[in-house]
DNA sequence: GACCATCTTGAATGTTCATTCAAGTTAAAT
DNA sequence: ATTTAACTTGAATGAACATTCAAGATGGTC
């Protein structure tokens, strides 16, 4: 069956969650092989390498994360309500079975060494959502609140990617960050 | 020159660089070898596998730390400065070349997969901190806001710990903890 | 219906991996 | 001086790794 080409978005779906859950170097071209169900040949035609494929499967998580953001600070009722179903989003998240943090923080933290150019895509899309945050800030405060509170909101959210791991911490992350971010509209 | 057996503590140092900077998946024995000077009978013997040298390393870095923590609280003129110095310190050294983060937030994140022995332990280290931060504040603040307080001292750190690999941000993380940590006794 | 460009296939490649072990070396005990 | 126990040595092992490529299959084109 050839020239039926295998689902591209399909590919990259199932490459996020291999990734995301082993990481970068834990993660086997025979493991991707077994996830995708493609062919090693296949999968070299259309990514090049390893590195070429985690690429795409990063900035496809990163576009999908930050077009969450938008939605969800575009359709709340003020920025401050938005920013709250974000972050009770998160601590939401790290109840899951499985949980995995957050993909790019953990590409940011493997790939640190040497200038990897993995960990600069991870870094500039953090620093995306991070200049998000200001200019929806910015709606409501002005430029140098926004700024800092944009950086206080990026630290919460790596705190809370970290330490989501400990079982049954969402209720006291959740008054930690009642606790660091008292200017939010809380429930 | 046998007998003549090698500084237990001087290889475990070094492994901590290799395995800090590196993980542990892309941390290879024969980098092992070459960094520790040791042949691999020797640290097989030694230390039984891979997973026998990093967990010695690990709870060596994670020993070291907590004696730092210690130290810094106990020669402080309050538990509250003792803090702010100890967040400086997070900062500055974030700004080293070669800033790797925290080895045991990045063994966290790492091996987070399937219940594994090494992320147990990177996890039970992470909540000593906590639970020592806890018994230091209960010095000054009630039960409760002591126990809060403790928590969101954590997210701040490990928030640190990750946007500290963004170049020049030490001002900005300075301000954002000036934020989220008012009741601590800063400048 | 013959052709070609396009895509798939999966066995093969050479490398690197964690680990082992028989042989060698030395310090202490006898 | 000889033995013994403790430790080192480094080549060898087999498995797993990322990647390649010649051969096969398919759909569109003339």
């Amino acid at each position: 069956m050839a020239r039926a080409q295998f689902d591209r978005n399909d590919v990259i779906d199932k490459s996020i969650g291999l990734f995301w859950q082993n990481g970068f170097s834990a993660s086997s071209m025979q493991q991707v092989v077994k996830t995708t169900g493609l062919k090693p040949g296949s999968i070299y035609l259309a990514f090049g390498n390893k590195e070429g494929l985690f690429r795409e499967a990063l900035e496809s998580y990163a576009q999908k994360s930050i077009a969450q953001i938008r939605h969800t600070l575009d359709t709340a009722a003020s920025v401050g309500e938005g920013l709250c179903r974000l972050l009770d989003a998160v601590i939401q998240e790290s109840t899951r079975e499985n949980y995995c943090s957050c993909f790019l923080i953990k590409t940011r933290l493997e790939l640190a060494a040497e200038g990897n150019d993995l960990h600069e895509v991870a870094s500039a899309k953090l620093n995306e959502v991070e200049a998000l945050f200001r200019s929806y800030l910015e709606k409501e405060f002005d430029h140098t609140v926004s700024r800092q509170r944009a950086v206080s909101l990026m630290l919460h959210i790596f705190g809370v990617r970290v330490y989501g791991y400990q079982r049954d911490s969402a209720d006291r992350m959740r008054q930690g960050l009642r606790e660091g971010l008292p200017w939010l509209p809380w429930e």
